[in-house]
DNA sequence: GGCAGTCAAGTACGC
DNA sequence: GCGTACTTGACTGCC
């Protein structure tokens, strides 16, 4: 079991997904934020590697408008030794990385134009992981996508969108439950064609056909080849205390993360906090998990 | 320098 | 059909 958290660290005073308006967008702007954001996320990974988190989601802004028709730059010739020499870190020290595209990125939309949008946008995410040298256990995780009045229809249009992706993206991509699709549903998806479930803890306590935590694992783990797409990902937080249903803690419930950690038995798997304080729950998290021999597997 | 409105992209829902 | 909430942090214009 890794450890980790989402895209920014709090406490080193850099940003690896700065970003800017589309009307101050000039070829300067990006080739500046770009290096800017590639000199963060090394430093940002650094940091991780001394405190034994081993795993961390890349913003999607590494790159800002970068499947953005405005964009003309072959920034990946121009970066190519900075993404090499990151992913060379990132393997060297034994970390795993993963990317969450937005909301916007919906391969199961009825507009086919929305979906060649989501299909540039889900290269890009792929360039970058493929730029680093990084293997098909590096994930890009999407949401199964709109309902569109018709849920069977709109589950069906994502299993045949698929199949038309490039191999570049199908490789890495996996789907996450949500509120609209909830894990059974990204079962039906994963059994049909075989991509990965990546397992939201918190989205599962708010939607769900009744499965507890332990079958949901029996359920989604073994569509994790462990040579192609390496242990399991979990997402996971907890409910803000007094926020509306549906919003992230703040930080990290040791008694609710204690209590998952102990249902979420025997599997192993790597494990996203999403919680506002990142790296700080990030390190809380390593703690109290110090004893759990899932983690003393990869740390040892 | 600080505050508040706005931001590339979509969906769902209420009116 | 239109406006708004959703969710989020950061950019940007305005004072």
């Amino acid at each position: 079991m890794r450890i980790g958290y989402p895209c920014f660290n709090r406490s080193i005073g850099c940003t690896a997904g700065r970003t800017f308006r589309l009307k101050s967008y000039t070829e300067e702007r990006l080739i500046q934020t770009v290096a800017s954001n590639l000199e963060c996320l090394k430093k940002t990974l650094l940091y991780n590697a001394t405190k034994g988190i081993l795993f961390f989601r890349i913003s999607s802004d590494l790159v800002p408008f970068a499947s953005h028709p405005v964009c003309k730059f072959d920034w990946q010739s121009h970066f190519r030794d900075r993404f090499s020499e990151i992913g060379a870190l990132i393997r060297a020290k034994g970390m795993r990385i993963s990317m969450h595209p937005d909301q916007f990125t919906l391969i199961n939309s009825i507009d086919e134009k929305i979906f060649d949008r989501s299909c540039k946008e889900l290269l890009y995410h792929a360039e970058i992981l493929d730029l680093m040298g990084l293997d098909t256990s590096a994930k890009i995780q999407i949401h199964a996508g709109g309902v569109y009045n018709n849920r069977d229809e709109s589950l069906h249009r994502f299993i045949k969108r698929y199949g038309e992706l490039d191999n570049a993206i199908a490789r890495r991509l996996v789907v996450e439950n949500d509120e609209r699709y909830p894990v059974a549903d990204c079962l039906k998806i994963s059994r049909e064609v075989g991509l990965p479930v990546l397992f939201d803890v918190f989205h599962h306590s708010v939607s769900n056909k009744g499965e507890s935590i332990p079958q949901a694992f029996a359920e989604f783990t073994p569509g994790w080849d462990p040579n192609r797409d390496g242990l399991p990902m979990v997402d996971y937080s907890s409910q803000l205390p007094g926020g509306r249903p549906g919003m992230h803690a703040r930080s990290i419930d040791e008694r609710d993360f204690l209590s998952f950690l102990s249902l979420s038995m025997p599997y192993d798997f790597d494990l996203m906090l999403e919680i506002k304080d990142k790296e700080k729950s990030a390190l809380k998290a390593l703690e109290l998990a110090s004893h759990d021999p899932r983690l003393l597997g990869i740390s040892s």
